[in-house]
This record gives structure tokens, sequence and C-alpha cells, in this order.
DNA sequence: CGTAAACGTGTTATGTTATAACATGATAAT
DNA sequence: ATTATCATGTTATAACATAACACGTTTACG
């Protein structure tokens, strides 16, 4: 059978179940709300505006408003099941929830793509860099602003 | 003689010196409101919100509206001359926009501070990276979030 | 159990950041 | 001189995010 394109059934029970997992572990809980902003970004696999979740929140919560999406989101990224995207005030589903922990996010700017990748080493290269200006890194998440394949070609056709 | 706060007034003239001398060179207008927006930022040493800013150029400006300012902003990112920075909605100037391009930016998500850093072997690692995931690095800027060594010494303290 | 503390959500309002759209004025190219 | 291009003025509104306080639910612990 050939992987859909927002991946089986399946996969998301596993995602989903995994999440509670890690919460639980943290004596933290994943609540309804919670559970399903998580599982609209996991399905989606992409990412996401957080008014466009509002809207897509409403279809089962019809009294949402934006502090229900914001802290949501919040705990989410806090927990390290979403990532928060800077370039595109954007949100997307963490993939990989009890993988390595991701330290480079590739975003496509023009479509919201996503490709989360590991590279520790990398990781500490750039820490030092940081050092040495006299910082500290804050955060092991960095994001690199690029064009997704697609996107590429429809800019390069666009003369 | 000991370097004051915001560099020296000769440093300032250099810098937008430099500006306008970039901006002749490519048939690009240095306006009195881009250079003032730039001069205010170069002057601070700092990152700079877009309203404070408005606030700053209404000085001179009574009429400034935020197209002003953003308008002035987008010139100024385009040129090279000013940074934006996702991390934390804000602006900064290019401290030397004469010099190599800055492919590091290192940004206290605390108090704004900014390092810019130059490391093209570095940069080429993280296209590497970037290409194997199927993307194509869109800027050559990558914004590092991270305490500076004040803002890092205040975290400690308030334990 | 009972009850207090901590946590999560509802609700209203507002704060903050950024752009659309169209009019007007300034500059440059020929 | 005239037209095209660029820059700015102006008004309105879109898009993103949080404050503040009320209320309900869960948890801790005597």
């Amino acid at each position: 059978m050939v992987a859909t394109h927002s991946t089986s059934t399946s996969a998301l029970a596993a995602q989903l179940s995994t999440a509670e997992s890690l919460c639980a572990q943290r004596g933290k809980r994943l609540t309804p709300i919670r559970r399903k902003v998580l599982e609209i970004l996991l399905t989606e696999h992409r990412s996401v505006k957080a008014y466009e979740l509002l809207d897509l929140i409403r279809d089962v919560q019809p009294g949402a408003a934006p502090p229900t999406v914001y802290r949501a989101l919040d705990f989410l990224v806090e927990e390290g099941l979403v990532h928060r995207l800077d370039a595109i005030n954007a949100w997307a589903a963490c993939m990989d929830a009890a993988g390595e922990p991701h330290d480079l996010l590739v975003v496509c700017t023009q479509c919201g793509a996503v490709a989360e990748l590991s590279d520790p080493a990398l990781t500490r290269i750039l820490e030092e860099r940081v050092a040495e200006a006299g910082f500290s890194l804050s955060e092991h998440e960095t994001e690199l602003r690029a064009l997704c394949g697609k996107c590429r070609k429809r800019e390069t056709h666009a003369h």
C-alpha cells in the first residue's frame, strides 16, 4: 500500500498516543481542546495559522475564541509537540515527538511546508558561534527560511 | 577616547554615507524618510519595533502613518541596510552595510540586542542540509534565538 | 470526605503588528 | 514638455496576539 498524502489513520493514532504518553509522564494533561488542535495539525501535515485553526476548532467547539487556540498552542509548543514558525506566523505539528528533538526547521516561506531535521553536531557549532558573540542559545530549534521544491519551480516559471 | 554607548557621531555619518553610496550605485534613492528611519536604527544601535519607530519619526514628520514606516523598512531591508527580526517582530540597522553580508543574526529574545556574524562556510553547510530536505535556502540570513550576557544573568538571578 | 490550591476554560475587550487601496506629488527619461 | 515611474499621503481594515477576570474542574492532602 502506498502512503496517502496525510499519512495513514493509524499513524495519526500512534502520534496522538505518543503525545498522551509524553504528557502523562510529565504530569501534564492533554485535554480535549489541546488534543484537537494537535490532531488538526497532525492531520493537515502542514503549517496552519492560528485563526485558521480557530475556524477548524469551531466545528467541534462553537464557542471557541482566540485565547482557546493560543492557550492550546502555547501548551503544545511547551511540550515540544508543536513548532511555532516565526517566519510565517504559523504553527506545525512535530511529526515525530517521540524521536530526537529537532534542532533545525526548514520552512517554505511561500507555502508553509516544513522539514524537521536533527543535527546535534551542527547545533553545537552554532552554539559556539553564538557564545563567541557573548550570547547563549536559548532555543535549540533554529528556523531556516527556504523554498520547497514546488515553490522554487513556480518562482522560476514566473521568470 | 572611549567609545560612547551609541558610537561616535562620525561613525553614524560614515554609515549613512555608506548607505547613500550603496543606494546610488544601485540606482535607488535614500529619501529623507528612509534615511531618517535608518538613522534612528543606527543611533539606537538596538532593535526597535515598527510602532516605536513611528513615534520617533513623528517628531520630524508629524503626519507619518504606519505605511510610512513599513515602506521605509521594506526598502531598507531590500537594500540590506536593515535586518528584520522575526523572533521579536523588530528591526535593527545593519551596522556594517559595506562589509561582508551577514549570514547569522544572534538575537536576544529578552532585550532585542543583536550580533551580526558572517560565516560563509557554516552557511554552506546549512544550505546542504536544506537541500537534502528538498528545499533551497531563500535568504542567507539565519536568525538564532539567544540571550545576551546581561539577560542571561538576570534570568539566573530570578532563579 | 472536605476544602483549598492549582489548573483549565469561557468571555469580553483590547493591544499589537501589518497591509490594502486609492489619491496625490516628486523625479527621471526621452 | 510629457509621460512613466517612483515615493508618499491618507483612510481604513486585516491579521496576529494577549490582558483580565469569572467560573468550573481536578488534584493534593489534612
